[in-house]
DNA sequence: CTGAAAGCGCTTACAG
DNA sequence: CTGAAAGCGCTTACAG
């Protein structure tokens, strides 16, 4: 910047001037001061410019969550980015792997490069006053699970509402016996997966059907296991005419079940979370779909409210899920009841 | 850290020491400086300290892709980034949406924020100049394509390689009639597709069979044009026996075009690039499966080592394609020839 | 319309 | 083992 204001001959106050686009100079000086930056291939220092800067800013946002790779985070981390591009801002971003502790050092390295705010994705459910507490200060929206114990803003699934739509979806089909098949998430302590176990329960209990004719399994902790014990499940007696899997590799694991006991197109299939090329399979697979690149672009939003000074509660915000008819899911039970079925209640 | 200095009793150069633990200060002056640094929540400020550190790093990396939501960019980002908090350091991602307008504005910010170096998967083949041109003196590293007429570092595919593996499989199983099917990318000048293309011709030619015995279909530039296209290619008399698709909007398309016609256990297919669940299908998909994790990983190294002073000589790191054995690739045809056939040369 | 002075929070180079 | 002074590249608050 020295250079340049030498260069041009005119101080470093009009070099930065000219540099963000402040009035009061004359289009000669300008014109002077343009050459010289371009001659010297002079580039700004952002964070020189954010050390003195009045509000504080630093046009920087972090994003944290358990892993990058996974299609939900890098649909978020999309939007995410999308938002933030628009405002000047860039975003760092991280996966703490699950680990509470690479969380909580994650979160202070993006204090100490003074991130205006982050979005995280918890480690754990649970302990989410320790991430709040080491925001401290700096804005922190919750990404795809809800802080509990703490009042905090957060963006995520409506995972109730969804798993109860798609019982709602099988009943109305005629099927009274549907197996709940859920899938251990990589946090212990899982509140996403707890919703939808709740929502799917309540849902039948409101239609008349007892806990005890609802098959249930849990820990499906990988495709294989849950194709293994989907297996036995439909050999049992009374066979559900039903399937509602609570993730993708319970969904993984029933598709195969279903297709080694050639019983793909008489059992129906309902997923919770959409897969690329869910309609190449035979038939395609009915599925819940997260709606993550709007769950990330209303989580920047409500960031960006934050840092812009809006001082409300603290809200939490419920995306819900979306039905995917693909034809797994749309399989009548061999006897289905002649009795209508009417939806219960919430609506 | 003034406010440290003075609850500790000591100068701003010892809570620096203390911070940044450098050697020379006495244990109990560690202890009194890290104690005020506990009770004032101090953090240190990253930005200021790069300001005027020595070696000019700011321990920040820029990652830059056309669409950070694509499953290959997320699976490399990851590994980059873990590669990256190892050595302290944090990325900023970006997508450029394969505009190369977009992708000079987004490289000339990560210069403003002083970005040690640069990742780029370029928004357009054939204007590398233009990016190593904007990169200027940051290190720069091409990911997933190859600078086009300047020297760069690169890390990628070996796409040729890979095609030519592609149809040596199915020549070894004695097919003869292999149709190539390719998908246009995002970018107008792809040039990964010219080099599945050559590398499948050429494989072909060695084999003895003329361009005339080839099927090509191009500008499959979705599934369903794919579907439709392949559709018809399977009708055709000669019949390909086999089918390889140069993307995966390309294999879709064909997995529905064979189940369609009923031919999806009778008609081999190999499909490059690997998606989830391709086993689900019936039968399973084989593919060659681009590394992309170990590509973000040996990327990050290269990137590093510049970082660190290497000053060798711009190499491009081409790394092998690897085949996934799914039953859809292996069927032969229905009439094998007798001849068995070798393997040409390359190696 | 323009610029000189002070200071953002740190590190460097030095003196004790 | 410790600290006072100078300066990194910018912006702010001011004076002209």
């Amino acid at each position: 910047m020295r250079h340049v204001a030498a260069l041009a001959g005119v101080g470093t106050k009009t070099v930065s001037r000219v540099v963000n686009g402040e009035p009061n100079v004359s289009a000669a000086t300008i014109e002077r001061v343009r050459h010289a930056i371009e001659r010297l291939h002079y580039q700004p220092n952002l964070d020189a410019a954010n050390l003195k800067r009045a509000n504080g800013r630093t046009l920087t946002l972090g994003f944290l969550v358990g892993n990058l790779a996974d299609p939900f985070s890098a649909a978020a981390l999309r939007a995410i980015e999308e938002e933030a591009w628009e405002r000047k801002t860039a975003v760092i971003s991280a996966s703490h792997d699950y680990d509470p502790q690479r969380e909580l050092e994650i979160i202070n390295n993006f204090r100490g490069r003074c991130a205006d705010g982050i979005i995280l994705g918890p480690a754990s459910g649970r302990h989410s006053f320790r991430a709040l507490e080491a925001a401290r200060g700096t804005s922190l929206v919750f990404l795809g699970a809800l802080p509990m114990g703490v009042p905090g803003d957060a963006v995520t699934t409506d995972n109730a509402a969804g798993a109860g739509q798609a019982a709602d979806h099988l009943l109305r089909l005629g099927h009274r016996r549907i197996a709940y098949c859920g899938t251990v998430a990589a946090t212990a302590d899982d509140v996403a997966a707890e919703e939808r176990y709740r929502g799917f329960m309540e849902k039948l209990g409101q239609a008349g059907i007892t806990a005890r004719d609802i098959p249930v399994l849990q820990n499906l902790q990988d495709a294989e296991t849950a194709r293994h014990d989907i297996a036995r499940l439909i050999q049992s007696s009374p066979r559900p005419t039903a399937i509602f899997t609570a993730g993708t590799a319970g969904t993984a694991g029933a598709i195969k079940a279903l297709r080694e006991s050639g019983m793909n197109n008489s059992i129906a299939l309902v997923g919770f979370d959409d897969f690329p090329l869910a309609d190449l399979v035979d038939p395609g697979i009915t599925v819940f779909a997260q709606d993550a690149e709007g769950i990330g672009r209303i989580a920047a939003e409500t960031l960006f409210a934050r840092m812009d000074g809006f001082s409300g509660e603290p809200a939490t915000h419920l995306i819900p899920a979306t039905l995917k008819e693909r034809g797994s899911g749309e399989i009548r039970p061999r006897s289905a009841s002649r009795r209508p079925y009417v939806a219960a209640g919430i609506s």
